[in-house]
RNA sequence: GGGCCAUUAGCUCAAUCGGUAGAGCAUCCGACUCUUAAUCGGGCGGUUAUAGGUUCGAGUCCUAUAUGGCCCA
């Protein structure tokens, strides 16, 4: 036996707790469980506690606070629905079940039945009579009163994080409630949802650099995707008329606080629709969500109440650009238009100056101050590759960008359906890739072979489920409403 | 990719001008039959992120590295 007064150093308890785990053993204690009856959460004892005070109860969760009076001890049970009181006694004549409790340290997972009562101070607490122990924490906690603070820790020990940090837990909850509300707003108005291939031979549908990986069995490069777009389109062209997909997309880009490598979004598609629907749609869903899983379209964020009611505000892009920068983008028509203006606005653009680049960096410097919802519409045709052309301006599309709370959320547009334009639109990109641009759209040759079969005119819209989380939960780094972020690994 | 900041006990944090590394929680031992951040008494726990350097002396100053955060590209 080791001597237990100065074994207590952090490895120490590790090795202290292993050695309890055998001690219970020898005495025919097994220290992991099984199944076990619950028959109610925590949350349900305290609101029902008329009904159920009195009555035997059976309730399993991690201990999470302990305290030991000699010969009454009072645990805080926490279950996924909260926290209860268990209090447990010391009887003459049955002493193995205390000795049980005495065994139970902070962090161990536990069923416990007993009587539903109320304590002397008010507290609604279950009276312990029988407990079994489903399993033996060997770790400590973090500190119960301050939590755990560290954003390292907390995103590589994510679960310690989720134990001790009851904000994060409902933000995670939210999340899950945002994605349900989504998926049941598009379901009723028809839409279907789907999967498509993460492992692609061409990643397109994005500006973007992909992951790339290999299959052995088929000698094969592949691609995982960048966006849903191509292969949602491709169902247009099988004749499912609204489809959606909410799929987690990877872009080989840097971390930031609005950028994951791994990232989740929703594109839909509606045939015989266009922008202006995708418009109402879009202002429609992001209020019916708000209003669904926070009771109100009006939303507090970084210390700004955003209404989220439609309609919203729609201003064309070059109308926002201009009034903000002065630039007016109709007349960045070539490289080298492209090049006197960012040289005068002294743009640092990191690839070669072309329009598409420069108007990618002014929609850059105004997206901060777009703080209430507006759509931004009329993309020029050199930043939106699979859209369809305006019919009254040229150079640009049917193409808008949704804002909110300073970033973007959506992105939007009428499809281009016309396969001999979206060829040339490929060709045209084939070139800024040649010109040192490794974010360029490739050329997709399957693609262009369903669109050739006739793809009904159409409404596409795209939302950054990350984003939107962010902007309902109030969260400003996009690592907190990713479970897992990607870290580098440690040592 | 660049700049700035941080890294001290398992967790949350102190440490004056460069002069003996501390506290609370957790943990261990003891007391305690209605506590709840339980309380009371007594302990254990540190290569101050890592590797170098300056100095009589470094948690503190310098350099590099690692990880993270913020800002910029």
């Amino acid at each position: 036996m080791p001597d237990l007064e100065h074994e207590t150093a952090a490895g120490g308890l590790h090795d202290l707790r292993l050695h309890r785990l055998d001690e219970l053993r020898r005495r025919g204690i097994e220290p992991y469980g099984g199944k076990y009856r619950v028959t109610h959460h925590a949350r349900e004892i305290v609101d029902d506690f008329a009904a159920l005070s009195g009555t035997t109860v059976a309730i399993a969760g991690r201990i999470m606070a302990l305290r030991s009076h000699g010969k009454a001890t009072f645990f805080d049970l926490h279950d996924a629905t909260g926290r209860i009181q268990v209090y447990a006694r010391y009887e003459e004549g049955t002493p193995g079940g205390h000795e049980l409790v005495a065994a139970c340290d902070v962090g161990d997972i536990v069923g416990v039945s007993g009587q539903v009562f109320r304590t002397r101070r008010g507290e609604i607490s279950v009276a312990l009579s029988s407990l079994e122990l489903l399993a033996k924490s060997l770790r400590p906690l973090p500190e119960k009163w301050h939590g755990l603070k560290d954003v390292d820790l907390r995103y590589r020990q994510r679960y310690l994080d989720l134990l001790v940090n009851p904000e994060v837990r409902q933000t995670f909850v939210l999340r899950t409630r945002i994605v349900s509300a989504i998926r049941g707003f598009l379901d009723t108005r028809g839409f279907l949802e789907v999967e498509t291939p993460v492992l692609q031979p061409v990643a397109g549908g994005a500006v973007a650099r992909p992951f790339a990986t290999h299959h052995n069995a088929l000698g094969m490069d592949l691609y995982l995707r960048i966006a849903l777009e191509l292969h949602l389109k491709r169902l247009l062209v099988g004749g499912l008329e609204r489809v959606y997909e909410i799929g987690r997309n990877f872009r080989n880009e840097g971390i930031s606080t609005k950028h994951n490598p791994e990232f989740t979004m929703l594109e839909l598609y509606q045939a015989y629709a266009d922008y202006g629907d995708m418009m109402e749609l879009t202002e429609e869903l992001v209020a019916t969500v708000a209003r669904q899983v926070l009771g109100s379209p009006v939303i507090s964020y970084r210390g700004a109440d955003i209404d989220l009611s439609p309609p919203w505000r729609r201003v064309s892009l070059a109308e926002a650009i201009k009034g903000r920068t002065g630039v007016d983008i109709q007349q960045i028509r070539d490289d080298d238009d492209a090049q006197a203006v960012a040289g005068k606005l002294a743009l640092k653009l990191g690839k070669p100056a072309t329009p598409a680049a420069v108007i990618d960096k002014l929609l850059e410097l105004i997206e901060g101050d777009l703080i209430r919802p507006v759509f931004l519409y009329d993309y020029p045709v050199a930043v939106s590759p699979l859209a369809k052309r305006h019919a009254g301006e040229g150079g640009l599309t049917y193409r808008f960008e949704a804002f909110v709370g300073g970033r973007e959320l959506g992105n939007a547009f009428s499809e281009l359906c016309d396969p001999v334009d979206q060829r040339g639109r490929f060709e045209q990109q084939r070139g800024e890739r040649a010109r040192g641009d490794d974010e360029a759209h490739p050329m997709d040759e399957d693609f262009l072979t369903a669109l050739e079969y006739g793809m009904p005119p159409a409404g596409g819209l795209g939302i950054g489920i990350d984003r939107l989380v962010m902007l309902l939960t109030g969260q400003t780094s996009i690592r907190d409403v990713i479970l897992f972020p990607l870290m580098r690994p440690r040592e």
